[in-house]
DNA sequence: GCCGTAAATTAGATTGGTTCTAAATATAAA
DNA sequence: TTTATATTTAGAACCAATCTAATTTACGGC
């Protein structure tokens, strides 16, 4: 997959990037940089995904026998207490994690529980800082969730109400652009 | 309390309207207005704070004794189906939700879980607006959260690490303006 | 490079919030 | 009223997440 990115990028990989960012916040945070700790940010680093915790054990255990339950646990706890990763949440499942702290907006559907990932953000930055000076309140991370429904889930919803009264229409939704799908 | 709003306020009071709400969606989606719907919308229309499902149980649960635990939890399941509330997630703790929909920035401290909630809304109409126009997504809700260290813990942060070198700090930082705290 | 010690990991048991199940009940329509 | 459907109920069951105590490891100081 080619990184086509439109605009500020840097030349160094940027799963590269997440991985000496997640090492050196636990570094900062005087915390001792073990394989496992090593390899729990190394998947993170490279997955597109929002894993569960549970999905992050289960992955990480077949390419790293042993590997216990609780350690993963424990440093994703870490990991998120430290702002490196957030927690997101959305219906009926386990805690997932978003490993991308870079400012985005995350449209989270009501109807199939996708996560689709928008670039495009507004200025979040200006907010943060509005919000230190008048609270004393420091961010490390954002997370701006549209929760609703995504375009085929909306036709769907459209299609069964009119199903109801006469026949199916047909509708056209402009195409994705500026943001990146992904299943969960 | 006196609702001491500065801008833009409705004469009804905000508890009714938003019980009205959950009432509507509910009635819109095709459901039944039964008495334990209504006394969780109550319930959830009048509380101020950031409840767990388990929380409006066993709250609801002491002045409507009999009412189920399926009953509140499959309840709570669809109004957030439904965009009606919003759950929130932050470490450690269940599922809690967002009962105000009304746009604005909840403030979550990673070391302390404490939620601050802040209105000063950024341009998010416009952002919704942007998305449904470029990926055909209906938001029905937002979810802004800042993730960082709240004043106060901010300071203990500074001054644990100041008392490793000397001794410990005075700082002031400023009054919480704009915003409403509350114990989760 | 080796030691000592506090930190981290491990395997497995445990917990407890949430979901599931089947039966009983209530609701709205015919 | 009768009927069909939706909803509620009580309690059992589930399973992701946490906890425990013992073992192992990382890393600054010698």
């Amino acid at each position: 997959m080619t990184t086509t990115s439109d605009s500020t990028k840097k030349t160094t990989s940027a799963p590269a990037e997440k991985y000496r960012r997640y090492l050196q916040m636990l570094k900062k945070a005087g915390l001792r940089l073990t394989p496992q700790r090593m390899a729990i940010c190394a998947y993170l680093a490279h997955t597109e995904r929002h894993p569960s915790a549970y999905q992050v054990y289960e992955e990480l255990a077949a390419t790293h026998p042993g590997i216990s339950r609780a350690t993963v646990y424990n440093t994703l706890n870490t990991l998120r207490e430290l702002g490196a990763i957030v927690e997101l949440s959305f219906g009926s499942d386990h805690t997932h994690y978003e490993t991308n702290t870079q400012p985005h907006v995350n449209l989270i559907c009501l109807r199939c529980h996708k996560i689709i990932d928008y670039y495009g953000d507004p200025g979040v930055d200006a907010l943060m800082e509005r919000v230190r000076q008048e609270t004393g309140f420091q961010s490390v991370a954002v997370k701006l969730d549209l929760v609703g429904f995504c375009a085929e889930c909306r036709l769907q919803r459209l299609d069964e109400i009119r199903a109801m009264l006469k026949t199916a229409a047909q509708d056209k939704f402009p195409q994705t652009r500026n943001s990146k799908e992904e299943i969960v």
